[in-house]
DNA sequence: TGTACATCAGTGAACGCGCGTTCACTGATGTAC
DNA sequence: TGTACATCAGTGAACGCGCGTTCACTGATGTAC
């Protein structure tokens, strides 16, 4: 058999996880600035000198939630962004799967939103981070597809840069839509939808 | 002469003043859900029960940010979009008074783009009802110009939309920079001018 | 203009409470032989 | 397989501290006559 990680690992793991779990879910109703490593542990069920053992800070376990958040995405841009379908069904299928997303994973999508632009420096370093490589991932896809001839890569990053803003966006209007009627979703996905295919017009006519 | 203002209540205005600029300023490096009602007064130098005579708690506190950052920028809306100049020109004026606002008032924007999908949910509200304002008048300038002939009221709000959200967004990426080098900000300027001018592309290519 | 009373912005003491961090500890798990 | 020692995730008491809120107060400003 291969190797397993030994019993105290795997305990300590997913003490871990409590602790990010219990963390995120406490965020859904305040910033990570005001967040309490007692308040974490006491979700937990553990006792407070417990957090120290994972983390250095309540900073600290934020930049972890970030990549718990935005680290499994990067295999998700591909098929986004893939050169499969014509414009319209690329845009169609984005929007779709950010619903989908939002919907599957709310928290972590309200937790970006919030920390983008939040009180804590390293996470607002980690998460703008892992946007600039979304962003760049975004670019290389982009320049696959036969709309990019001429392109220069500065204006293909813009353009990336651009889609990936207008995705943060439009998960963030998803997820204030979440509690109400399917029609106020509906509704968002219809605007994302133009929003998509005016700047998908902007780019076929950026040239000439 | 015309009614001045009794001593009283020339003094009460100055306090409230007073704890709005410390609570502004003590936001630069937290959000407002962990600001405290006593970290303001002490800055301010008063009891921290006079917090009580001017605002309820720090959220109402926030809420009286919203209107203070966000409620004298109506007028420069109409100036920013208006029909004056062909479309180059008015991305450049656009971008051009999105960089001094940020200069001007780095800590105003700072605040709206931190609270935005902050913690504080009657301030999320109130940032979110200014914006729909916003969109609102940015769709009227928009109407008027020749480029809006046989666009559908929806499809103008969409467009208007579109602006907002790439003004905060470019106003957040100024802000950023701010610190940093000339340099840095000429580029955020250039990579904000392209965005602005593919979406204007689109525009124009929207119908047909 | 002067007087007597009302208003009310700001005070200061007091409260109970939860915070982050330290420290020496325990006891299950891991390892060497 | 069994034994003896090392490791280390989680404990629990203790600390000093700042928090939000209450309350009765003070004294300058406002108002009525």
């Amino acid at each position: 058999m291969s190797h397993t990680l030994g019993i105290r690992q795997a305990q300590k793991q997913k003490t871990r996880q409590s602790l990010l779990d219990a963390a995120l879910a406490l965020l859904e109703e305040q910033s990570l600035s005001s967040l309490g490593l007692r308040e974490v542990t006491r979700a937990v069920g553990v006792a407070p000198t417990a957090f120290y053992r994972h983390f250095r800070s309540t900073a600290d376990l934020g930049v972890a939630l970030v990549e718990e958040a935005l680290g499994s995405l990067h295999l998700m841009i591909g098929n986004t962004v893939s050169d499969a379908g014509d414009s319209e069904e690329r845009i169609a299928r984005a929007v779709e799967l950010i619903a989908r997303h939002v919907a599957a994973h709310p928290a972590h999508v309200r937790f970006i939103a919030r920390e983008r632009h939040g009180g804590v420096q390293p996470v607002r370093e980690a998460i703008a981070e892992q946007l600039a490589r979304f962003a760049e991932e975004v670019k290389v896809e982009l320049a696959k597809h036969p709309e990019s001839a001429g392109w220069s890569d500065d204006d293909l990053l813009m353009l990336a840069g651009l889609y990936v803003d207008q995705m943060l966006m439009t998960a963030s209007l998803f997820l204030e839509a979440l509690e109400g009627p399917e029609e106020e979703r509906e509704r968002v996905a219809r605007v994302a939808t133009r929003r998509m295919r005016l700047i998908s017009i902007g780019r076929r006519h950026w040239l000439g």
